[in-house]
DNA sequence: GATCTCACG
DNA sequence: ACGTACGTGAGATCC
């Protein structure tokens, strides 16, 4: 049977519909006829032609490409009524509701997408039906592509159906032979032009013997009547413009995702609230028939729901040994209930109550999470990890893990929760979180729902995660992401998992004696700067400090930010001789910031019975692959200042028993940039053990190796920083305090040594633009909206992002890489020490002090192995009592 | 909740 | 004539 598409012409039967329909409203005074009569049409459509995909287009404001060549174009038309207008958005989330795709574009009209998506589905085999009260469609009909018109007459809607022949039976002329025609006669609604004096009778003559518009003008002077053949000679620019307007275009850069496409189940609960909403009384009982026959069609979602032991021992028993998805639901780290799916079985909610306690619905579905028989389908696996083990549970190792597979398609996402991966990849409106229970203070428990809503809820979301997963691998695959997401993202899971049950420890009395000294501190040094200053003021608020410095002490502050004068660090450091008090600042603010964040901020999270850090790492934040850490972030404490620095002392292992090893990568983003760019001088350079700096300066400055002064030498390095960011010559004279003139110069130096590296970046920056993503080495992707702006700095920035990401997400997989080996090379050697911190560039190990050497071992080769670029991995290893003695 | 500032790689 | 380095997370202020 072959597959049918219906595509909507939003715009046009919502107008239809609004003048078919007398003005109603419901009772809170909305209009609601043209939503009303849109639905009507519709269903009437949706039962008449019964098609197993359903798109809408509409308009946008925006002008079109039309617009663009002829300014008259739709000059005249009347604005839509505001009746009409505020029904537009109602309609659209209603559609929403339904699950029904929706299409805009600007530069276009909806006719275009129409165009569009009717060609790619006929390509695919697919039979169009275009629904629309527009005649112009009629010039889009073949013989697979029927266009119908719907007509409502008091209530009743009747369609008129049109094939290819169906157009040459009623007008006597071909499809296309009708842009033709609209060409001669014009169109007076939409204000083309046509031909002076040539009307639809003419014109159907005319094209019927002459077939196109150009034929017509090549034999003007053979056609009758004397006054139309005239014009069309004096017009025929005027007829070509306006067969240009009429003609519908079928390439619109936009793509048809049968996934987001197919009908679903139309009569959502969503839906159904709204139909209540808006007072849809005969559709309401429709809904409430449709709703019931395709519960029995089996296309719609019913659930199971377990309330006791032998209820949910009977499930186990009878649950396929198969691929099963599954989410846990739990408040404050205890289990309040289980959703599990399986086609064959459908879905279930297992929830926690006095017939059903947590642990034993945890011991009966362990079984599930142990045996390897069962292929487990999930989102978020690692917090889910976390569960299992608070009830003893060893989980094996999931097959799915939604959120990571849909974090490697599109890594921009602030989040992954169910409802936006089935909107996404579904198709499927589902409700969220945010609209079930709300959100900020009055959020609601799942124990605030009724058990039928709560069981809908979390049942739904084991279905959404176990249709996920093959949408999302069959995604993954085509972008050659699947060893990525096998091999490095999801054995990383378990990786991050162990780090983030070990910890790490503070020494307390230590914290709390830095926490002291740091009070004291800041007591007298703020006591001088009111003392300077001549007044006491918050000293942690910009605006007051900006208002004091700048205004009442008169310095010149100049740079502004959007509220004020920008008192940032970069800015006070130009102003130091000015003032004393600016550097009396500059070390207030360096002691307020360890107080508060570190010394405070460690001390209140630390666990008070072991003294140890908790801190999760994140695996889906990041737009370049790598991973955060938060609740306390542990990826950013002190090191570049002495003073700052002194906090690592407090970071310690166990005991006695043990130290800390910790292995930093050398150079890596560097070195990844060799690989990739395969620039000959930089590989040389790395190969042989160079001062990679010290030989940058010696290249840009023109100066022999050996006479390079450290202030080159370090100038070099913030230009070797510069390159891997994306270089800009503002930036670097900022950060070198240099003229941008010589900034530009430093940098065409370099180039001009590393010309590899120069190709390198204008070949991804192409790339970028016309993949619209960049990659990595082992195909991690970044799509690139930004480079599609038309501003300035969006898109010097995705330039530069462009740049930055294929080396910071390089050296990000092979970390990665390299954790997971050295995880896997401590457990199967039953070592005792365990890894407990990664910062980017760096692992840090809580080393059992017999397996010292061991370790290090397994460090530095798992690290310098991880990957085979055409440079060496080097990796310098340190041991020490503490994070600062190892470092 | 937005803004500013600052800690890290 | 633009507005500028890539990637993060957290605390404090202020509306």
């Amino acid at each position: 049977m072959q597959q049918k598409i219906m595509l909507v012409d939003g715009n046009s039967i919502v107008n239809r519909a609004f003048f078919g329909v007398p003005l109603l409203t419901n009772h809170d005074g909305i209009y609601t006829n043209a939503v009303y009569g849109f639905m009507n049409i519709l269903f009437k459509m949706l039962d008449e032609e019964k098609p197993d995909y359903l798109a809408v287009a509409f308009d946008l404001h925006a002008p079109t490409f039309r617009h663009r060549t002829y300014d008259a174009y739709k000059a005249g038309r009347k604005e839509m009524p505001t009746e009409l207008r505020g029904q537009m958005p109602i309609l659209k989330e209603m559609l929403s509701a339904m699950g029904i795709c929706q299409y805009a574009m600007e530069g276009f009209e909806a006719d275009d997408i129409l165009g569009t998506l009717s060609k790619i589905a006929e390509d695919q085999g697919i039979a169009p039906v275009i629904v629309s009260g527009d005649r112009d469609m009629l010039q889009l009909a073949s013989d697979t592509l029927k266009v119908c018109i719907p007509k409502t007459k008091g209530g009743k809607t009747e369609t008129e159906n049109y094939y290819a022949a169906d157009v040459v039976a009623k007008y006597g002329v071909t499809p296309t032979e009708f842009i033709d025609m609209k060409a001669l006669m014009g169109d007076t609604s939409d204000n083309i032009p046509g031909v002076p004096g040539i009307g639809e009778k003419t014109a159907s003559k005319i094209i019927q013997a002459y077939h196109t518009v150009e034929e017509a003008i090549a034999h003007a002077e053979e056609i009758k009547p004397k006054k139309a053949s005239e014009n069309l000679v004096a017009y025929a620019d005027q007829a070509r413009l306006s067969y240009y307007l009429a003609k519908i275009v079928r390439n619109v850069p936009l793509e048809l995702n049968l996934e987001q496409v197919k009908i679903g189940n139309l009569f959502t609960p969503a839906a159904y609230e709204m139909a209540k909403k808006l007072e849809f009384k005969s559709m309401l009982s429709r809904f409430e028939n449709q709703t019931q026959n395709v519960v029995s069609a089996e296309n719609v979602f019913t659930y199971q729901f377990i309330q006791t032991a032998k209820e949910l021992e009977e499930l186990i028993q009878n649950l396929p040994k198969e691929e099963i998805a599954y989410r846990f639901f739990a408040e404050d780290h205890q289990v309040t209930g289980l959703s599990l799916y399986c086609p064959k079985k459908n879905a279930f909610w297992i929830e926690v109550s006095q017939t059903l306690p947590v642990e034993t619905l945890m011991k009966m579905t362990a079984v599930l999470f142990q045996d390897q028989e069962y292929a487990l389908l999930g989102s978020d696996v690692k917090s889910e990890i976390h569960l299992l083990r608070f009830y003893g549970i060893e989980p094996q190792k999931v097959a799915f893990d939604a959120a990571i597979a849909a974090y490697l398609l599109n890594p921009l996402q602030s989040e992954y929760a169910y409802d936006t991966l089935a909107k996404d990849f579904l198709g499927e409106i589902v409700p969220s979180e945010e609209e079930i229970l709300g959100k900020g203070k009055s959020k609601k428990s799942l124990k605030d729902l009724l058990p039928e809503e709560r069981a809908l809820f979390c049942a739904k979301q084991a279905e959404v995660i176990y249709r996920l997963y093959p949408v999302l691998l069959e995604k993954l695959k085509e972008t050659e992401q699947l060893f990525l997401y096998r091999e490095i993202e999801l054995p990383l899971i378990y990786v991050l998992a162990d780090m983030e049950q070990v910890g790490i420890k503070i020494d307390r009395h230590a914290t709390e004696d830095f926490q002291a000294r740091l009070s004291d501190a800041i007591d007298s040094v703020s006591a001088e700067i009111y003392e300077m200053t001549g007044e006491v003021f918050n000293l942690n608020s910009p605006k007051q400090l900006g208002e004091i410095l700048f205004e009442k002490m008169g310095l010149k502050g100049g740079k502004k930010t959007k509220t004020g004068y920008s008192t940032a660090a970069d800015v006070l450091e130009k102003l130091k001789t000015k003032h004393p008090v600016i550097e009396k600042i500059l070390y207030y603010r360096q002691l307020a910031k360890l107080k508060s964040t570190y010394a405070d901020g460690l001390l209140t999270v630390a666990n008070p019975e072991n003294d140890r850090i908790y801190s999760t790492f994140n695996q889906t934040i990041t737009a370049t692959g790598r991973i955060s850490s938060s609740e306390p972030n542990l990826q950013n404490i002190p090191i570049r200042l002495e003073l700052g620095r002194e906090l690592r002392k407090v970071f310690i292992p166990e005991d006695e028993s043990y130290c800390f090893l910790d292995a930093d990568y050398s150079q890596i983003e560097l070195r990844v940039l060799a690989h990739i760019s395969q620039d000959p001088t930089l590989i040389e350079a790395f190969r042989t053990g160079q001062d990679i700096h010290r030989l940058t300066a010696s290249q840009v400055f023109h100066v022999p190796f050996e006479e390079v002064t450290a202030r080159q030498r370090s100038n070099a390095k913030a230009v070797n920083f510069g390159i891997v960011y994306g270089i800009g010559a503002f930036s670097l004279s900022q950060d070198l305090g240099i003229s941008r003139k010589e900034a530009e110069q430093y940098i065409e130096g370099y180039f001009t040594k590393y010309p590899k590296i120069r190709d390198y970046m204008t070949q991804t920056i192409e790339q970028a633009t016309e993949n619209g993503y960049v990659s990595t080495m082992y195909h991690r992707r970044r799509p690139m909206p930004e480079l599609k702006s038309n501003q300035f700095a969006q898109h010097a920035f995705g330039e530069r992002v462009a740049m930055n990401m294929p080396i910071q997400g390089s050296a990000a997989d092979i970390i990665k890489i390299a954790m997971i080996r050295v995880h896997h090379a401590l457990k199967e050697g039953n070592y005792r020490s365990r890894l407990v911190l990664q910062v980017h560039d760096e692992l840090l190990i809580e080393t059992y002090l017999e397996e010292k050497e061991a370790v290090a071992q397994i460090l530095r080769d798992n690290m310098e192995q991880a990957a085979q670029l055409a440079v060496p991995l080097e990796v310098d290893v340190h041991a020490g009592k503490s994070w600062f003695d190892a470092k």
